[in-house]
DNA sequence: TGATAATACCTAGATTACCTATGTATATCC
DNA sequence: GGATATACATAGGTAATCTAGGTATTATCA
């Protein structure tokens, strides 16, 4: 297991719905987008992405759209629900939080 | 499952190295401590640290030592090793370029 | 004195969210 | 036509948390 791996968890949910709370994208292009706005840290598996997705919608946190593309393509665009923005404000709150407490304890301010 | 929970996954064990890199301390103390420092954010189970000081033990990153009070009571003190110590930097490193990332995805700079 | 809380250690089993690995299918490039 | 990129999906393994329970000693206070 990769050192991410396990920093990811609980923070991976938060890192769909702000980036579905900026426009719709589909799974691949999400992979893509975080790891391009990460340079490159962040590189969801599939195996991760997508039943992320699943759980989201499942929550009603986001929805996914079919959409087919002129090519023929099949894609599916996820949305943030009011229920996911709300969401995301708690999640944003939580993960200042943590920071917050996590900084009184690596970096004592003094001691 | 407390929100915390999934966010602890991956830094329980840098806030434990952390900890003992700045003194010897037994496993009650820790979870105080702990609680103390992080203004009460932070409230280890008992069922998720002593696990995890048998782990870190383990993997000989901590020994653990009992102590014979006067009392009779007795404490096991866990002491960092120098490996503890060199897994420490690397822990440290790795959650600030977690944080990084991070920041570049929750706190766009500009887009 | 006797009950309760605090101190101090421990483990078993459930849960959950990652990962790896695999499958299907189409589009693009050389 | 073969390799790579695009695009979705699931099954099963793994690991670290939690809940819940156990044992035992010490301190507090009615």
């Amino acid at each position: 297991m990769v050192p991410q791996a396990k920093l990811m968890k609980g923070t991976a949910n938060s890192l769909l719905l702000c980036l579905l709370s900026q426009q719709p994208m589909y799974g691949y292009q999400i992979i893509k987008e975080l790891e391009r706005r990460s340079a490159g840290y962040f590189r969801f598996k599939e195996g991760t992405l997508y039943p992320a997705l699943h759980r989201l919608e499942k929550a009603g946190l986001v929805m996914g759209r079919w959409r087919l593309l002129p090519s023929g393509r099949q894609r599916k665009y996820y949305h943030i629900t009011d229920k996911g923005h709300r969401m995301l404000v708690e999640k944003r709150s939580q993960w200042q939080n943590f920071l917050a407490a996590m900084n009184l304890i690596i970096e004592p301010a003094s001691n």
